[in-house]
DNA sequence: TTTTGCCCTACATGTTCATGTAGTTCTGAG
DNA sequence: CTCAGAACTACATGAACATGTAGGGCAAAA
C-alpha cells in the first residue's frame, strides 16, 4: 500500500504557518517518515491524496474553507484505508466526536509533546487509535453517556411482543403487524394493549420512544 | 483523599493466584504504590474497602463468585471517586463496553507491559483513561456505531418543529402539544404535517422513530 | 413594494388507535 | 387431570390522528 514501505508517508493540513513549519521539521527529522504534502488548508486534499499517497494525515480540525471535520468526511469516503489523525487545541466534546464519526483515527491535542506525536503516527499506522489521555477520558465520558439506563425493573416481553414492539418502531400500522405477523388485526390489539401495561404507556409513540431510547428492542 | 500522599493506595482482585502475586510484586517493587490488599475475588469488596481505602482498584474482569462488572457496578456506586481500572485477557466488546458504563475509568489487556501498568495506574490516578492500544481502537470502534447516520441529505426542522417533535417523542397528544407550545390544536396539526413532509413519514410512530434513530431532537 | 417563507388558525372527512369485555385454543406445571 | 398462563380471535365505542383545503399575519429578501 506504502510507496516506500521501509517510511510512513505522512501529510499535513494546518492553517497555521509557524506550527506547519514546526511540525514539518519535525517529521523530516525522523527517518521513518516521509513528509509528502504541508498543506494551509484541505480544499484541495482529493488531488493531494491521489498525487502523494499518504498512508498517514495529520489535520488540524479548524481550517479556512473547508473545515477538518468535512476533510474528513471527505478522505474517509474515497480513501477508507488512508488513517487520519486529527488536531486541535481544545477538547470540544462535540468536534471530537464528529471526527471519529467521520472516520478519524486518533485525536491528539495540539500541546502533546512532539515525541508523542511522532509515537502518536505510528500507532495510527499500524492499525491503533492514539489519544491524548484528556481526549481518551472524554470519549469514555461521553460513551457512558450512551450507557442503556436499563435495569431499573426489568421489563419481560414475550417474543411475540418484541416483534410487535420492533413492527411499531418501524412505523408499521395494526394492519401491517398483522400481515406481517400472520396474526388478526384483534390479536396485534391484544398485544399491543400488553405492551403498553408492561412498559407503563398509553400510546404508540410513548411505546415507540420508551423501546427506542431504553434498547428494548 | 488518601492517608499517605505521597503514595498511591493500589488494591488488586484477581482470581488466578500466579497472577495475583507477579502483580502485588510489581507494586511492591514501586516506591510509589501503596499495595493495599490483594483478593482473589471481590466477594467482600465493599468491606475491603472501607477498612484500606485505595485510591485505585485493579480487578480481572472474570472471577469466581461476582464477576469484575458487577464490582465495578458496586464500588463504583458506593464510592465513586476511586478509580477502577478492568484487566482481563480477551478485548471482548460487550466486557468492554458494560466495564466502562459500570463506571471502570480504563481497560487494559493482561499482556500488557509491567511498566506500562504502573503507567496506567498512575494515570487513572490523577483522572486519566487507560486504555490498551487495542482497547482504544475498539471503543472508537463502537463509538462510531452510535453516531447519527445522518447527512444523507440535511432535514432542516424549524424551531417549532424541533418542539412539537420533541413534544411528539415524549408521547404528548396533539392537545398536550397546544397546550405546552401554547399554540391552537390545528396549529399542531399543521406543523406536524410539515415535520411529516420533511421526514418523509406519514405516522406519529414513523416520525418518533426517525427521530429518535437520527437523533434529530 | 412585492414576494417569499414561516408560523399560525380553521374546518371537514375518513382512518387508525385505545380500551373494555368475552371467548378459544394449547402447553406445561402442580 | 385441571389449572394457569400464553397466544390468539372477536366485537364495539369513543378518542385521537392524518390529510386536504383555505386563509391571515409578519418579517426578511428581492
Amino acid at each position: 500500500m506504502t510507496s516506500n514501505p521501509s517510511k510512513i508517508r505522512v501529510s499535513l493540513y494546518e492553517d497555521n504557518h509557524a506550527l506547519r513549519e514546526s511540525l514539518s521539521s519535525l517529521f523530516e527529522l525522523f527517518p521513518e517518515f516521509e513528509l509528502t504534502g504541508a498543506y494551509a488548508n484541505p480544499l484541495r486534499i482529493i488531488e493531494n491524496i491521489k498525487e502523494r499517497k499518504p498512508d498517514v494525515i495529520v489535520m488540524d480540525i479548524d481550517m479556512p474553507g473547508m473545515n477538518g471535520i468535512e476533510a474528513v468526511t471527505l478522505v474517509h469516503k474515497h480513501f477508507p484505508e488512508i488513517k487520519i489523525l486529527m488536531q486541535t487545541v481544545f477538547d470540544d466534546e462535540e468536534k471530537i466526536f464528529n471526527s471519529i464519526c467521520a472516520g478519524a483515527v486518533g485525536y491528539i491535542l495540539k500541546k502533546t509533546r512532539p515525541l508523542d506525536i511522532v509515537e502518536a503516527i505510528k500507532d495510527a499506522n499500524v492499525g491503533g487509535s492514539p489519544m491524548s489521555q484528556a481526549i481518551a477520558t472524554k470519549v469514555l465520558k461521553m460513551f457512558r453517556q450512551y450507557s442503556p439506563p436499563k435495569a431499573d425493573e426489568k421489563i419481560n416481553l414475550s417474543d411475540r411482543e418484541k416483534e410487535v414492539l420492533l413492527a411499531l418502531t418501524q412505523g408499521k400500522s395494526y394492519k401491517m403487524i398483522a400481515e406481517s405477523c400472520a396474526i388478526s388485526l384483534d390479536t396485534v390489539r391484544f398485544h399491543i394493549k400488553n405492551i403498553y401495561d408492561k412498559l407503563h404507556v398509553h400510546s404508540m409513540t410513548e411505546a415507540v420512544s420508551k423501546a427506542l431510547r431504553e434498547k428494548l428492542i
